[in-house]
Parts: C-alpha cells; sequence; structure tokens
DNA sequence: TATACGTGGGG
DNA sequence: TCCCCAAGTAT
C-alpha cells in the first residue's frame, strides 16, 4: 500500500470534497430532513441494486411505512410484494425483522451505535458504517465496491480491486478519513459518489476526474487489471432464475398459484427444489390444496 | 474464503 | 446479443 503524505491527503480531501458539491446527485435521502429510519431503508435497498432502481421504490416504501413500527406491523408478503423487482427479496424480509428488532431492542428508533446497527438483519459491516455516518453523520468508515474502487485506482495504481474485501482496504479507507465528524461522513459519500459517476468500472471517465493528476492509476497510464480473475454469475438455467421466475408469479397474483403454474415451462425437479428453498427462505408460504402464495402468516424462524 | 442470492441497464 | 456489474449479506 502506497502512503500519502499529509499535504497530500489534505488536497485530496478538499478536491473531491468540492467536486462532490457540485456534483451531488440530489436523492431523497440526501435530505438533511431525513429520517434514519430513511437512510436505513435507501442502503438496504441499494445493496447490490443501482441508485435509478431504488428511488421510486424507496419513495412508496417511505410514503406507505414511514416508521419502523409501520413496517414491523407488515405482513411479510405484503412487504415482498412492494419490493417489487430491486432483486435479491430476502431483503425485504429482512428489512421488516430488522424493523421489528429496531421496535422491540431501541423502541422505535434506529440505533446510532455501530454494534447496534450491525445486529441488525440484512445490516452488514458496510450498511451499519453507512447508517452510521449518513444518517447520524459519526465518523465511520464505509468501504463499499466504490471506495474500493477509487482507492485501488488512486492509491493502488491498479485498476480494479481484489476479489473480496482485504483488511488493508479498510485499513487504507481509515488512514484517508478526514479527522472531522462531519467531514468524514461527507467525504464517505463523495468518494461514493466520484466511483458511482467518474470512476466507474467500465469506462472511467477520467478527463472529468477532479483528483486525475493525483491518481497512480491514471499516471501509469491506466494499466489494465492483472489480478486473479471474477467469476462471472451463472444465471441462465440456474436456481436463482428459476426462484425469480416463482417470486414474480406470486407477486403479480391474486389467488394462490398452483405448483404447476408457478414457473410454466421449467424443469419440475428444479422448481420442486426451488420451491422447497423459498419456503425454508420465508419467500413462500404451502396453502391448502398444494397451492402456494406469498408469506401471509409468520415467516419461518432462522 | 467461496458461493448463493435477482434484476435490468449500458457498453 | 452477450457480458459486466451495481451503496452487500449470510453462511
Amino acid at each position: 500500500m502506497r502512503s500519502l503524505s499529509t499535504a497530500d491527503r489534505g488536497a485530496l480531501h478538499r478536491e473531491i470534497l468540492q467536486w462532490y458539491a457540485v456534483h451531488l446527485r440530489p436523492l431523497p435521502w440526501r435530505e438533511a430532513s431525513c429520517s434514519p429510519w430513511g437512510v436505513l431503508l435507501s442502503e438496504v435497498m441499494a445493496q447490490q441494486t443501482p441508485l435509478a432502481r431504488v428511488e421510486p421504490a424507496w419513495r412508496e416504501w417511505m410514503s406507505r411505512w414511514p416508521t419502523p413500527a409501520a413496517l414491523a406491523a407488515e405482513s411479510p408478503g405484503e412487504v415482498v410484494r412492494a419490493w417489487g423487482r430491486l432483486g435479491y427479496p430476502r431483503r425485504a424480509l429482512r428489512l421488516r425483522e430488522a424493523a421489528a428488532a429496531i421496535v422491540e431492542r431501541h423502541g422505535g428508533e434506529v440505533p446510532r451505535g455501530l454494534d447496534e446497527l450491525r445486529a441488525l438483519p440484512g445490516v452488514g459491516d458496510y450498511t451499519a458504517a453507512a447508517v452510521a455516518a449518513f444518517a447520524f453523520g459519526d465518523r465511520s468508515v464505509v468501504v463499499d465496491t466504490n471506495v474500493r474502487r477509487v482507492q485501488a485506482r488512486i492509491v493502488d495504481g491498479v485498476a480494479q480491486a481484489a476479489p473480496s474485501l482485504t483488511r488493508a482496504e479498510v485499513a487504507l479507507a481509515e488512514s484517508l478519513l478526514p479527522a472531522d465528524d462531519a467531514e468524514a461522513a461527507t467525504w464517505n459519500v463523495a468518494v461514493m459518489e466520484l466511483g458511482a459517476l467518474v470512476c466507474t468500472a467500465r469506462a472511467p471517465r477520467c478527463e472529468e476526474c477532479p483528483v486525475s493528476a493525483r491518481c497512480a492509476w491514471f499516471l501509469a497510464g491506466r494499466p489494465a487489471y492483472e489480478g486473479p480473475v471474477r467469476r462471472g454469475q451463472a444465471w441462465h438455467g440456474t436456481d436463482r432464475q428459476v426462484r425469480g421466475i416463482i417470486v414474480q408469479t406470486l407477486r403479480d397474483a391474486s389467488e394462490p398459484v398452483a405448483r404447476g403454474d408457478l414457473a410454466p415451462g421449467r424443469d419440475e425437479a428444479q422448481v420442486d427444489r426451488c420451491l422447497a428453498g423459498l419456503i425454508e427462505d420465508g419467500l413462500v408460504e404451502p396453502v391448502a390444496g398444494e397451492r402456494f402464495s406469498l408469506p401471509r402468516i409468520e415467516e419461518r424462524a432462522g
């Protein structure tokens, strides 16, 4: 890991924070008036889902369930239906569980502490740090895919980060974090925004980058990535695809659906296997007469 | 540490 | 068309 002088760090902060002040997207959960619950909701929805698709769903959810208590009182099936096509619908279930935990353990208020946040269902290291920073203005180390890529390029001079998060990356992010709480919080979102809009994975816009002049990767002539190859996600014909079809069928249905109509034309053994998995996950509920629906009662524990 | 887990837009 | 990948988490 290359280390930066104090002066270099200061310049980096100034340039990226200035860029952010001009180029930030006016997302609703960035409004000062947005509640911690709104921030938590946005962070979970944004896990592996592009922000452009998150925004309309976020607005609908905030209107329907403006507090953790409101969501906790909703049925899991309705929550999965409202999740729509954001992907990874188990996140909707976890969000409802998190809402219930917030009501039970924290009096209905999103907790501020990293440990308390991290203990909520569906909240990992990234989301806990992000909520601490963006909802409460705390100085926490937020390391998402954007931060990892920006750091890899500017500091390490490589096109992309390692396949999985390393200790060194977290240590680097920590070393780059401004000392001041509020400035650190803004720094986190500014680096993420830079990664999302300029320092992108596919076709980085280095001409528009405020720090290309101090970017090790740019200065080295943007060398191609040489690390271990990332495994692409298999999709066609996978269980994941069939699970998606089944859940979408149930989202669109107003009545319970027979097994044979869940994923028409798909291999029956695969449909059975996926169905069992979905039931185990609490995303599908068997009802009378060999039919299935989104969960109406209680989702399975575990 | 590696793998499962959805979905859709852009290159 | 096909492939990559997006504010990750849980196991």
